[in-house]
DNA sequence: ATATCATATCGAAAAACTTCGATTTGAGGT
DNA sequence: ACCTCAAATCGAAGTTTTTCGATATGATAT
């Protein structure tokens, strides 16, 4: 049962953090490999790897090799599982409206 | 520009505690008081509030007064608040396609 | 093979989040 | 006025997240 909403958890917490929402917007504009992310961003190169790590993880941002660097994007996949995600949870069904316990 | 992002922090935190996600699960099916709400979960009376407090700042649920009770419901126009973040969070706007930097 | 560079990982410190029990607040009931 | 009960708030403890500097990994170039 809590196992579930694990799954969740990991794709929403992408959302929960100011530097990887800045991140995502960089990514908007399309793909970046890391150290053009790392330009606008103030903090240092293993947070931004720790922070990927997280985004990747949630599956909204996508990466892959090309020689040393790693190139990142949006991933409209993920991006399509955390919407239908936010639109489960966010949609009533109405089973007991009358039930109230108070 | 930090500011920016608070907002979106906010709502999306929402969704980031498997308690929150199983409490609004419960909500799915119809209002309920924090003590019906209280009944499934396995956290204190202070913990509970400490959540709903997190649920209501994000926009996502909506509370009020029934004498000594307070009474709360998923908020649909959180929701649409939310779902339209997550959109123009996930939407890409291919400006510079071709600037790769490595 | 050695050196170099980009990124990932590690371990520890700092910050933020979650929890609890105790107290406060505020609405009703007596 | 006083008591009772539901929920909010407080302060402290426990847990998780984020950060950093240092080191490891892995690919390329010399």
């Amino acid at each position: 049962m809590n196992t579930e909403y694990q799954d969740q958890v990991t794709v929403f917490k992408a959302f929960c953090d100011e530097n990887r929402l800045q991140i995502l917007e960089m990514l908007r504009s399309g793909e970046k490999c890391a150290c053009k992310l790392q330009e606008n961003l103030d903090i240092g190169q293993s947070s931004l790897s720790y922070h990927m790590k997280i985004l990747c993880d949630s599956g909204v941002v996508a990466s892959w090799q090309v020689g040393k660097w790693t190139h990142y994007k949006i991933s409209e996949q993920g991006c399509e599982r955390a919407k239908q995600m936010l639109e489960a949870i966010s949609t009533t069904n109405q089973t007991d409206e009358d039930t109230n316990c108070c």
